[in-house]
DNA sequence: TTGCGTTGTTCAGCGTGCTGAATAATCATG
DNA sequence: CATGATTATTCAGCACGCTGAACAACGCAA
């Protein structure tokens, strides 16, 4: 029994935290099985309408373009995005998905769907995403290496 | 602006997790110039009414006792917390707050109560809480090593 | 063309989570 | 008392987030 530590008087930061945790656990088994993480599905979802590269992908799944540098990799070690150097800028790398990744991701959907019994805890589902959707919104603006408040003096 | 990507199709666990690095960021500051982490502050909230072996840290902050081991001793180095082994039981750990462990805590505490701006986000705030409590707490039954699911046959 | 600021990616290093495995102390048994 | 299982912690190593810094390629201006 979970008991002795009243979960609801911790910070709201760490309760996100902890449930972002325990969440994604539920989905470590379906992962793994396919050489698969939670980073690397998300770098997946946004290839889904085609290729980008690497700082849009970054700022599309708002983390540091350093964090979806290795992400990336770790996708393409995998077979599940090609790389290559964009011609047009050759500093920029154009990640696209392969057919791999694109059957992974589109299984990782289908099990997304089925598989809502995780969070039959919480009561209004709906409601508790909004919120997500907004709070992410709201304070997801900018989550780049140039995070600069203001750039002008 | 943050353009292009529909968060709202993101899986929840991605959500949360986001959304849980958003908000401990706004803490980032406070905590970095006191020389202190989120996990170790966690650590000191479960602490505040007395000490308490790693492993109860360690269930308390639904982490694993390895995490939680790197937390303290963490902790230990920036000396909010006393270690002393238990005279008791020798294998075990009794963690304790230090004066300077209990001042910071207490700062904690009072930022936390003076700052929810950032959560200003969030329209319904106290249900929003009140369901992240709920996910947590039907979830998070168990985090330790021993995560076996029936102990008796 | 040279020079310099900007941009896109990567490298280095740290904190926090995990799993698996080692170690040490305790408990339970013979 | 020896033996083995359990318990508490730690070590090793990985994933994923961050910051700071390095680097190459681009863009613009002199």
């Amino acid at each position: 029994m979970g008991a002795g530590d009243p979960v609801a008087s911790w910070p709201t930061g760490r309760l996100l935290s902890v449930a972002a945790r325990l969440v994604e656990h539920s989905w470590q088994e379906f992962l793994a099985t396919r050489g698969l993480t939670h980073a690397g599905l998300i770098a997946l979802h946004l290839l889904r309408e085609g290729p980008r590269t690497q700082r849009a992908l970054a700022h599309g799944a708002k983390v540091t373009d350093q964090t979806m540098s290795r992400t990336v990799e770790r996708l393409h070690r995998a077979g599940f995005v090609e790389r290559g150097v964009d011609p047009v800028d050759r500093r920029r790398m154009v990640v696209s998905l392969t057919d791999e990744g694109r059957e992974v991701h589109a299984e990782a959907l289908r099990a997304e769907r089925e598989e809502p019994e995780v969070l039959g805890a919480v009561r209004d589902y709906e409601a508790f995403r909004r919120q997500l959707v907004e709070l992410v919104t709201v304070l997801g603006v900018d989550r780049t290496t140039s995070a600069r408040p203001d750039p002008r003096g």
